[in-house]
Parts: C-alpha cells; sequence; structure tokens
DNA sequence: CAGTGGTCTAGACCACAAA
DNA sequence: TTGTGGTCTAGACCACTGT
C-alpha cells in the first residue's frame, strides 16, 4: 500500500482492469465523478490517472474521456525494475535458484571501468543460475559494493538478495540503466545453463542505484535466446 | 515545441543538462527558484521535474534536491517510440532504406488473430531493409489498415513512413505494446540482410495504436543479432 | 451548446535532511 | 530549526468532442 491518495486511486482502478470488473473498451468515470467517488481532488485523480496512462491501463482522448485498454494480454510486463524473485512469484512455473559462487574481490579493470570505483573498494561477487522445468535457463553475475551491504550470505542469495537489501538493509532501490544485446555463448555459460541447440545468450546488463542516486550494483543477467523475452509498453511524446 | 508551459520547462532543463551546462552530480536549483526563474507556480515546476526524473535527467531526494545525473553514457535510449528515420538522423553513420515490396493484401488468418481485424480489412504491406555501412542490419515487416492510410508509395516509405503519417495525414500516434524475442534467421533474413556469421535475429514485434486508442499498425522488426542494443532507464516503483 | 480532459495557480500541510 | 521535496486542495481558464 502506496500511503499516498494517488496511489490508492491507481492501485484501485488497476486492480479492477486486470480483474475485468471495468471492461476493455469502455469508459471510465469522467475525472469530476472520480473525484466524487475516491473523496478526492480532480488533480489528484489526474495524477492516479496520469499513472494508469504511463503504464498501459488507459488511453486519454480530450474531450472524450479515459478508454480502458485491454491488458489481458500484456503477460508480465518486464519492463521496470524487479527483482527476479518478485517475476517468479507471479509465474505460474516453479522456479529455483542455485549460488554458485560467492566472494569478495577487489574489482578488476573491467569493473573499475563500469561501476566508476577506486581499487579499495571490494565488492561481493555472486554467481547464480534459475532453474524452471529442470532446466538452468537464466546466469545471473551480480557485483555488489560492500561499502553499501556489508554482509551477505549464500542464503540470502539463494532466497531474494533485494528483499535483503530492501527490507533487511533498508536501503532503497531508485532507478537503474540497462542495456540489453545478444552474444554468443561463453565457458561459463556453457558450465551453468542447460543449453539447448541456441549457441546464443541473450546479455542484460544492469547499473542499479539507490534512492539517493549512489551506484551499489552491477549485474550481468545472462539469459538462454530460446526462453528470452521483453514485453513493453511505450508512449509516444508529441512536443 | 510543446505548447503548455511544463514542456517548455522540461525542454530548456533536458537540453541544458545534455549540453552538461547544469553539471552531473550537482544540485539543480529549488522548485521555488525554479518557479521564480521560469516565473511558473511549484507544481507546474513539478511537472517539469516529474518528467525529467521519468526520463533518467535527475534523481529527486526528498529533504534535499534534485541530483542531476549522468546523461552522457546513455547514446540513445531506444525506448520509447522513435521512427527508424528519427533514430538514424541522431546516428553519426548514413543509413539507408531499401524497399521490397508494398502491396495491398487481404490479412491472412496470423495476421488476423495479431490485429484481430476482418477478412474485408484491407492492408498495406510494406517490407524494407536498412542498411548502413554497406550492410543490411534491420529488415521491416509493416502491416498498415488501408482504412485509415488510405494511400502508400515506395518513395513514401523509403524516405518515413511516420513523417508522412503524422505530419501529411495528420494522423497522431498514441502508444505501441511492443515484444522483443531471439529467434533463428528465417529465409527472408537470408534474403534480405546481410547475414554474418550469426544465424540469429532479434524479433521486434509492434502493435501501434493511434491516439484515439485505434489500432493501426503491426510492425516485425528484425536486427541482425550482433548488431541490436537497446538501452532502457528504469525507475523502481515503491509501493 | 454542454461536458470532457489539459493546464496553471496559490496556498496549505506533511515528511525528510542537514545543520 | 530551517529548508527541501511530497501531497492535496479548490478554483480558474483553455481545448477538444459531441449534440
Amino acid at each position: 500500500m502506496g500511503r499516498s491518495k494517488f496511489i490508492s486511486i491507481y492501485n484501485d482502478l488497476s486492480e479492477k482492469i486486470h480483474k475485468q470488473e471495468i471492461a476493455a473498451g469502455s469508459l471510465l468515470p469522467t475525472e469530476n465523478e472520480l473525484g466524487e467517488q475516491f473523496k478526492a481532488s480532480r488533480e489528484t485523480i489526474r495524477k492516479a490517472l496520469a499513472m494508469l496512462s504511463r503504464n498501459g491501463y488507459i488511453q486519454k482522448i480530450q474531450g472524450k474521456g479515459s478508454i480502458v485498454l485491454d491488458v489481458s494480454r500484456q503477460n508480465f510486463p518486464i519492463s521496470g525494475l524487479t527483482s527476479f524473485r518478485e517475476l517468479a512469484n507471479h509465474s505460474k512455473n516453479k522456479w529455483t535458484t542455485q549460488v554458485h559462487q560467492l566472494v569478495l574481490m577487489k574489482p578488476d579493470d573491467h569493473l573499475k571501468m563500469m561501476m566508476n570505483i577506486r581499487d579499495d573498494q571490494t565488492v561481493w561477487k555472486v554467481i547464480r543460475s534459475r532453474t524452471v522445468n529442470g532446466e538452468a535457463v537464466i546466469l545471473d553475475k551480480d557485483y555488489l559494493l560492500q561499502g553499501i551491504v556489508p554482509m551477505l550470505t549464500a542464503d540470502i542469495c539463494e532466497r531474494s538478495m533485494y528483499d535483503y537489501i530492501e527490507n533487511e538493509l533498508g536501503l532503497k532501490i531508485g532507478f537503474a540503466k540497462k542495456e540489453i544485446t545478444v552474444e554468443r555463448a561463453g565457458v561459463e555459460d556453457k558450465r551453468y545453463l542447460t543449453m539447448s541447440q541456441d549457441t546464443h545468450v541473450v546479455v542484460v546488463r544492469s547499473l542499479v542505484y539507490l534512492e539517493n542516486a549512489e551506484l551499489f550494483q552491477f549485474t550481468e543477467s545472462r539469459h538462454r535466446a530460446d526462453k528470452f523475452r521483453f514485453v513493453d509498453f511505450a508512449r509516444r511524446e508529441h512536443q
């Protein structure tokens, strides 16, 4: 539950749209009506609607109203910043995580360049694979600044690193810069992943920052190409 | 130029951040100061700042201020909805477009399902390839409803379809749903693309809608895997 | 014309950071 | 304590859609 009113209104409406209590193609009540329903001012309603619009739930049309979009086929927008554990919880299939390596290390040149850090800033290196239906299809290599995450255990890495970082350590994730490319499978991919005929992996590299804009993690997530799917909703910026 | 004040303020600030007239790592003036500078109310300033935050220009910290992020390394977020022509115009290299096919057709079963249309709704089918440095690396297959785009010519397809649709026809693009996958190269890929050793292509399938929420286009954009790169900025939604 | 969403304002109060 | 951003409000006017 977000504590702000417009987030509650957003959650309420988005849930109703998901459950199809509000039909796709129909119009939402007018902003003034919603204001009465939720006992909120129009600007507050508009903040909630803007959020629904950004996330693909509605399309606003001036002079007409807000059309509810068909959100049923968008199974899993992986867009945004979501941890593997949160994704897996929404999936029907059972995922498991294996921790292959968990060490403290000094950053090598590549890491120093990527994270823009100094020699004396030690990092946790974590290598994990994700398995579904008996096949290891994702290989995650994480590097976390020890200055921010003092301690890590295999147990934490097997459950959910993000849950630990946010709920135990009280750190708040802010944003990430991501890059997606396709590369030939390497030695590690062949060792840790159940490679099919495919010889390629999709590599998602992320720099993750806290809410105070401090960098704290670099992640390389390597997906077996045939199991990779990325869904996105994009708006055109008219200027 | 957007005609609303907060868009102008957004454009002004984002430009200054791009040109590094406002240094990365520094704090923006306070919202009240910006209000005086731009002669706008605080809420209007906040709309501009919210937009900067969403697009990765700043990080807002309660009680402290808005930190300017390093936007210099984010060479071209392909996120959002941008036509090939607009992207190519920002690139250093020279891109060219070849039109291989331009026909009117009745939708086949696959297309009827994808676009949720009827038999009698004819579509334009356009096949084009994009070449840079002598290599054809992108293959675009577009399907446009003739009910919305009555006429198309090879000349238009070679220049910019979106420019024609938005500026000549006066239609406004609203949003798109996208899906990215990796697939084995097919017959058409081998025919139209300069395939390297790689045997895979990245396939971006998009359903594109107008501002009135009408579907008008389905596109399959096939990229040579070794030339594909997708950059994204994502915020964590704390709820 | 009436009704819708789009923008802007001035003011209020709260939550958080830094001194 | 001071100053920052976060939220909410009530009211005003504009732009667009439909009748």
